[in-house]
RNA sequence: GCACCCUUCGUCUAGCGGCUUAGGACUCUGCCCUUUCACGGCAGCAACACGGGUUCAAAUCCCGUAGGGUGCACCA
């Protein structure tokens, strides 16, 4: 920030008034992930109110790695992230900084924080903290670091152990935290005890490296579970410390499993990509997050430009909520049926060879050798009657089948009932009728079939299941005209031709 | 154990002292529509955790109790 003002000094005054607005008026958001397993989807929540906020705010949102543990960090989960928030369309601002780059930094203010007398060195091996704290829960106290370093002079240090770097917190007053969810948050210092800055190896700690990197990185406000909100306490401590300006915090409710304990594989502590293979839509995922801890009003159906214009911080409740995949499925339904085949069709493609149920159970797993080009494209004609009745994609792909199956079809047993004696009877004359239609448009058909069923004195229904079971080998599917029409005049024609001998 | 946070229909929530016989959405049930399924329409079931205050008036403010959650690592 000081080198872009160095640098903007030289320049104009309309430059300057620029600088200006960066140094007072930006918003910057980020999202912070630690790269140790997949996007969950609390997460992804997370991702999408910080997102959601810089937009609202015409700020910027960022994506912070938290990698400093080298041993938990992975490049799959750091994959997965990246791929899970491109899917739902939360595309952050910049290059992603990984924080394990900053290490550098991060033990200079360490150094700093040494020299101001704001932190000391620590010499307890892992056996002793270990005893301090079984003590201390044996006594019924909470269990802490007991400070034994704290006041200690470099002349009572050992020269040859390891030690590691702690932070010399307040003994006595209060921290209070301003938060835009949880309100005013007030803890005793004395809760408080002395946390490690720097291990033994002298890699930074976390409790370090975000308040550095959200400083550094200018971040105006932090928006993160409330499983953060003692955290938030220390770090301003941290922060008072190095004398910098602290961020707005704005830490919301968790969400919880469909039984109310902690999100339970069942329950949606699943990667974003599961959703993606269950046939989700992101923009589902995205209103049925939204919806969970924040509201306007009564609204339930928001695209993304209304997401972004009413969100605010102040309109987010502080209490848990628990993950509903009926909720989800219902809004997905929506989804599904208001969005354009060729989209439909992109997202159908993407997933289709993941394709998972609620248990995480691969299923449709012939589909992917099944599609060909060619019937991607009587997918396509079949698209429109198809969205209209499908949750998921999955169930969308399922009701799909019976246009790719080969003749002759497999009948359900409830299918097989339409099929009489009678019902052939008609099916034969209709098939007559059928085959001399030219144009093989959803209108004719429609207009063929009312013709024969009018002249028959017939109800549509006494035609229209018997059909359906001819063509489809199934007691539902799509509109009887939409099957027709999609499956095209040669193969309707022999799947009826098939069940009449 | 200690600290902090939470508590409106089964679930997500509206409500921010009188407009409330507590509203919407999902789920469930019934009816209608109807070529099946789904959609859609209509109707119904269903909640202010409990106990004290404050006030002319409380789901809304205060205090307790109970229940739930989170945090308390050389993890993030």
């Amino acid at each position: 920030m000081l080198d872009n003002l160095k640098v903007i000094f030289t320049q104009d005054a309309t430059s300057l008034q620029n600088a200006h607005y960066l140094m007072t008026k930006t918003i910057k958001t980020r999202f912070a992930p630690s790269p140790t397993g997949f996007l969950h989807i609390g997460g992804a929540r997370t991702a999408l109110f910080n997102w959601l906020y810089a937009q609202n705010q015409q700020g910027e949102y960022l994506l912070r790695i938290e990698d400093t543990d080298r041993e938990r960090s992975t490049d799959g989960a750091i994959d997965a992230i990246l791929d899970g928030l491109d899917w739902l369309g939360l595309k952050w601002d910049g290059d992603p900084v990984f924080q394990h780059q900053g290490a550098k930094r991060h033990q200079e203010i360490a150094g700093q924080l040494l020299e101001s007398g704001h932190a000391y060195k620590c010499f307890c091996t892992a056996e002793e903290l270990q005893e301090m704290r079984d003590t201390a829960r044996a006594n019924k106290q909470p269990p802490r670091y007991d400070g034994r370093w704290r006041d200690k002079s470099a002349a009572d240090h050992p020269t040859d152990a390891d030690f590691v770097i702690r932070f010399k917190t307040p003994k006595d007053g209060q921290t209070i935290i301003g938060d835009k969810v949880q309100g005013k948050v007030t803890f005793a210092n004395k809760e408080l005890d002395d946390l490690i800055l720097l291990r033994s190896d002298g890699s930074p700690t976390y409790m370090l490296s975000v308040v550095v990197d959200d400083h550094d990185m200018g971040i105006s406000h932090i928006i993160r579970g409330d499983d953060h909100l003692t955290n938030a306490a220390r770090q301003t401590q941290i922060y008072n410390a190095l004398g910098w300006k602290i961020p707005t915090f704005a830490h919301i409710p968790l969400i919880h499993g469909a039984d109310g304990a902690k999100l339970s594989k069942r329950h949606g502590a699943l990667g974003v990509e599961a959703y993606r293979s269950m046939g989700y839509l992101p923009e589902a995922l995205r209103n049925y997050l939204v919806r969970l801890g924040w509201s306007h009003g009564n609204d339930e159906i928001f695209d993304t430009d209304q997401m972004v214009k009413w969100f605010s911080l102040k309109s987010i409740g502080k209490s848990p909520a628990r993950f509903d995949f009926k909720k989800l499925k219902n809004l997905n339904g929506h989804y599904i049926k208001t969005c354009d085949d060729a989209t439909l069709s992109q997202h159908l493609r993407r997933a289709l060879p993941d394709f998972i149920d609620e248990d995480g159970n691969r299923v449709l797993e012939d589909m992917p050798g099944l599609m060909s080009e060619e019937n991607w494209q009587k997918l396509s004609l079949a698209l429109p009657g198809l969205k209209e009745r499908a949750k998921t994609l999955v169930e969308l792909m399922d009701n799909a089948r019976f246009l790719f199956v080969a003749r002759p079809l497999a009948m359900a047993e409830k299918a097989g009932k339409h099929l009489t004696d009678e019902s052939r009877g008609y099916l034969g004359e209709l098939l007559e009728r059928l085959s001399h239609i030219e144009d093989w448009s959803m209108d004719t058909l429609e207009t063929e079939v009312k013709k024969f069923t009018d002249d028959k004195e017939l109800k549509l229904g006494k035609i229209a299941q018997p059909l359906r079971a001819a063509l489809t080998g199934t007691p539902t599917s799509p509109g009887i005209y939409d099957v027709l029409y999609a499956l095209g005049k040669e193969e309707s024609l022999a799947r009826i031709q098939d069940q009449l001998s």
